[in-house]
DNA sequence: GCCTAGAGTCTACGGTGTAGATGCATTCGG
DNA sequence: CCGAATGCATCTACACCGTAGACTCTAGGC
């Protein structure tokens, strides 16, 4: 009972402790690192006996996207959803900075799956959202195309930011440096005079000034009456 | 010399011409029908004979992404900068939905690696627009924060549109509708009223709308000389 | 004619996802 | 209390993968 670990092996696993330790190691060694063998060891578990809690890898993928997105708390009856939206993007921010990993998962599982099949978890943020803009006041269609747009915002930041992080901030500058050093300077002189603002991205303050463009564009929207921008 | 294919096998390939095959592959059947020895058949040359192209299959995905981005066509010093952005975006999403299988590489692949290791063709849609944004008048740090807002939006919509897409119309309709029946009505009201709206999704009109929203904010930092919005 | 250098080929190794057979333990019917 | 059945865990095996290293073959220089 000291240590309720994987020693006594023959406790009974159930999915969501599978899903997460296969976060961990994906946070902790990458993507690729994710294989059912080297899962079962980690579980020390035989790998066949995985797929009692997920049909195959594609599954188990989903199933880590849908328990990262599960991190993520919407409250869709918040009458602040100015408030709201702008918790939500700084959350999602933050998810996305603590699994970095999963990141390309987030991003591409939905692309090859259509959406009403997805696993209901990641559909879930879209339906409060939703509701909580339909709360708000606006009307469904435009509701939807709201939606779009503070989703496309907050997808391009993280990816945006995600592309210029790098873990040690030491060696961020250096690694940088070095590698735009690289590069033929007639062809790319713009991007090394930006080195040391590249250096420097401050994706908090960035995507909160974003974030704060975008909602009084539909603040404005939503009282005037007129159509919510595209996304 | 009729049928300059793979026939008569003993032409020298060339990166380019290895790449443009495995592009076709991966448009073809998908990211994860691309292996060595598939695309060794497909050049109907022995599969090791490709890393004399490739350095390893990493190095193939990265040289993918790379020719996909020069189809992009971008003219820094064009003085209409508005109009080259506008149409910038509406190429990109052309060549998204051209290639919507790559579509992850063109996302995923940045994140693992340093701004300043990328393959050159990666960053040159970055450097030529900042050259088209300081050109425009923008300063340089103004042109990268411009520069991330544009990027973020852009990318933001094409992950947008691509969760959407389905090829066949027909098949569309049914297929959400398939999909939405099977959500739990309790749980995702909203998403199943709003079925009908999502399945006629005008991509193109949405980008449009949301570009001209994005360049009036811009000219106006502009010409006012206030710092540009975040991205 | 021979030697060398390089391109093309083959084999092999350690990994992968997963189908199917096998072993095992537990529970149920009599 | 015993046998059968039922479900879970495990094992083996197959087809595939990326790629290191050895090998063969060819073309060119002397």
């Amino acid at each position: 009972m000291s240590a309720p670990q994987e020693t006594d092996s023959r406790r009974r696993l159930n999915r969501e402790e599978v899903l997460r330790t296969a976060l961990e190691l994906v946070d902790s060694e990458g993507l690729e690192a994710l294989s059912m063998r080297r899962l079962g060891q980690a579980l020390d578990r035989d790998p066949m006996g995985l797929y009692r809690y997920a049909a195959n890898r594609a599954d188990l993928l989903d199933g880590i996207t849908e328990l990262v997105l599960n991190e993520l708390a919407i409250f869709p009856t918040d009458p602040d959803w100015q408030a709201q939206l702008r918790r939500i993007a700084h959350d999602l921010r933050l998810l996305a900075l603590r699994h970095p990993n999963v990141v390309p998962l987030l991003v591409t599982r939905p692309l090859s799956t259509p959406l009403g099949l997805r696993p209901l978890g990641t559909l879930r943020p879209l339906e409060q959202i939703l509701g909580l803009l339909i709360e708000a006041g606006f009307a469904p269609n435009d509701a939807l195309h709201v939606y779009r747009a503070y989703y496309g915002f907050l997808y391009g930041h993280i990816l945006n930011e995600l592309q210029e992080y790098i873990v040690d901030p030491e060696e961020n500058v250096a690694l940088l440096r070095l590698g735009l050093h690289r590069l033929p300077a007639r062809d790319f002189p713009n991007l090394r005079e930006l080195a040391p603002v590249l250096a420097d991205y401050d994706g908090e303050a960035e995507l909160d000034e974003g974030i704060s463009i975008l909602l009084s564009g539909l603040a404005e929207r939503l009282t005037t009456g007129k159509e919510a921008p595209a996304g």
